[in-house]
DNA sequence: TTGGTTAGTGCATTTTTTACACTAATTACC
DNA sequence: GGTAATTAGTGTAAAAAATGCACTAACCAA
C-alpha cells in the first residue's frame, strides 16, 4: 500500500440536488441550464464543486442558494456516485441531496454559471448532462419509498389544501391510482390534518374542503415513533400462496 | 464563483466497510486495529482510501479484501461522511458500506497496515478510531430497515439453520422479542425455507428440524414484486386515536 | 332548470395481526 | 431405568386493517 499519503489529496467532490415539486397535477424538478463547461448548455441538476473548507451537507444548500436563489431548503442526502469517468476535469464524486418544496413559497434566480433555472415535469424530460438521469431515478425512488413511510405529501402542497390534491400528488409520486374512499380514510385516520373551514373559490364544480397539515401533532407522533406508513391500494397483490408454482 | 478548478481538487475519499456476521446469538461487526497513523492501534472499521482511477464500489471491495482477506462479498453503500475535520491528515470524505456475511465461510487474515482484524459483539463496544461510531450506527440503522422489508437473516446464518436460530437473529437485529408461533408462521408463509429433513444434532433436548434458504425461490419472488415484509410483533403498537390527546 | 363536474360518504367481506399454553423429543443425572 | 431439565413444535379465536364498491351533494354554466 502507498505510505504517500500525498497522492490520494487529488480529487474533488460536488453535490448535485434533486428539488422536487408539484404543480398541476404533475411531479416537477427544479434544473438548470448550464454556463459553464464542461456540459455548457445542457439542462442538468442544480449542483456545484464543494469547497474543502466547508461540511458537505452545508454545500450543498450554498450551491444550491448560489445556483437557484433558494434558500432555506431541507436536503437530505440519498446516495454518492462514485465512478472513475463521470467528469471531465478530474476525479469528481458527486453526493446527491434531494428535497421536496412548496412551488409557490420560492422565487428562483439563477445565478451567472446557471443561465437559466427552470422547473420540469419529470414525466416529460430530455437526457440530462453528467449522469443526472442516474441521479435523478435514484431520487424518484427514494420518493416512492418516504411517500409510503412518512406523510411527505404535505411538504410539496400549499398550505392550505384539497383531498383530491393531497391524493393526485400521492397518484403522481406512486405513478398508480388509488381508490378515493379508502384513500381519505386513511388519510383522515393519521389525524394529521386540520379543517380549515373553508372551501375552494371559483371552481365550476361542488367546491372541496381545504385542509391544512398539522406539523405539531406529526411532530408529537414522530417522537411516539408513530408508524406512519401508507400503502398502496390500487393493484391487488398477489399471496406468497398464489405465487408458489 | 471560482473559475480555477484546480483548488477544488486536492481532497481525498475513503470508504469504510460495516461487515455484520452472527455468532453465537449475538450480533458482531469486523474490526481491525490500525497499525498506520492517524489512529494507529485504536479499533477502526475497515476502510482506506479511493485511488483516484478506480470506481468508488470497486474500491470498497478491494480495501476490504486487502484488509481482511475477505473477497466476493456483496456491499451495499450507504451514506457519506463528509463533515471539515474528520481527517487529521486532510480533507477527507468518507462512503460507508455494509454487508452481511456468514461468519464460517471467511477466513479473516490482516494485512500489514492492520495489526488485527477480528469480529466484536455490537452490544460491547469500546469507542472506534475517527467518527467510526457515528458510521456504525447509521448502519445498525439500515440493517434495521432491512430486516423489515427483506429476508435478510438467511445472508447471516449457516447453510442449515433452524428456525429458533434465524429467530434469534431476528431479535439481535431488531433488539426486541418475537412471538414463536407468529413468527414461525409468517416465515413459513413465505415459502422460502426447505425442508433440509435433518434435525440438529448433540443437543442435550429435543432436537430442532435444520431449513436450508431457497434463494432461487427467493429471485423468483424479487422478479414478481413480492412484497417481504416482516413486522414486528413484539410490543402492541398504539393507535392513531389512542395517541390524539 | 337542467346538465356537467367534482366532492363527499358507509358498509360488508376478506385478510392480516395478535395473544396465548400446552405436548413432544431428546439428554443428563441420579 | 426413571425422572428432571431443556428446547421444539403446534392451533385457534378475537381484533384490527385492508379492500371493493356506487350513490348523493353542491356548485356553476348555459
Amino acid at each position: 500500500m502507498a505510505t504517500n499519503f500525498d497522492n490520494y489529496f487529488k480529487s474533488a467532490f460536488t453535490v448535485d440536488n434533486v428539488i422536487f415539486g408539484f404543480d398541476e397535477g404533475d411531479l416537477k424538478v427544479l434544473l438548470i441550464k448550464r454556463g459553464e463547461e464542461p456540459h455548457i448548455g445542457e439542462w442538468a441538476l442544480p449542483g456545484y464543486f464543494v469547497k474543502t473548507e466547508e461540511d458537505l451537507d452545508a454545500a450543498a444548500k450554498r450551491v444550491l442558494s448560489e445556483l437557484t436563489g433558494l434558500t432555506n431548503v431541507y436536503l437530505e442526502q440519498v446516495h454518492a456516485f462514485g465512478s472513475v469517468n463521470r467528469h471531465a476535469f478530474g476525479r469528481v464524486i458527486t453526493v446527491s441531496y434531494f428535497s421536496l418544496i412548496k412551488i409557490d413559497n420560492y422565487i428562483i434566480q439563477p445565478s451567472s454559471i446557471a443561465l437559466q433555472a427552470q422547473w420540469h415535469t419529470v414525466n416529460d424530460l430530455q437526457h440530462l448532462a453528467f449522469d443526472h438521469d442516474t441521479i435523478l431515478e435514484s431520487c424518484l425512488q427514494r420518493l416512492k419509498w418516504l411517500v409510503k413511510t412518512r406523510p411527505v405529501g404535505f411538504e410539496l402542497l400549499p398550505p392550505k389544501f384539497t383531498l383530491t390534491e393531497l391524493q393526485h400528488l400521492y397518484e403522481a409520486i406512486l405513478r398508480s391510482p388509488l381508490d378515493k374512499r379508502n384513500f381519505r380514510k386513511k388519510i383522515l385516520s393519521m389525524n394529521l390534518l386540520v379543517d380549515c373551514d373553508e372551501t375552494q373559490e371559483g371552481v365550476a364544480h361542488r367546491p372541496a374542503k381545504l385542509y391544512k397539515f398539522d406539523r405539531k401533532r406529526y411532530n408529537k407522533l414522530v417522537e411516539q415513533g408513530f408508524n406512519f406508513e401508507l400503502k398502496e391500494t390500487p393493484i391487488k397483490k398477489k399471496t406468497s400462496a398464489e405465487l408458489s408454482n
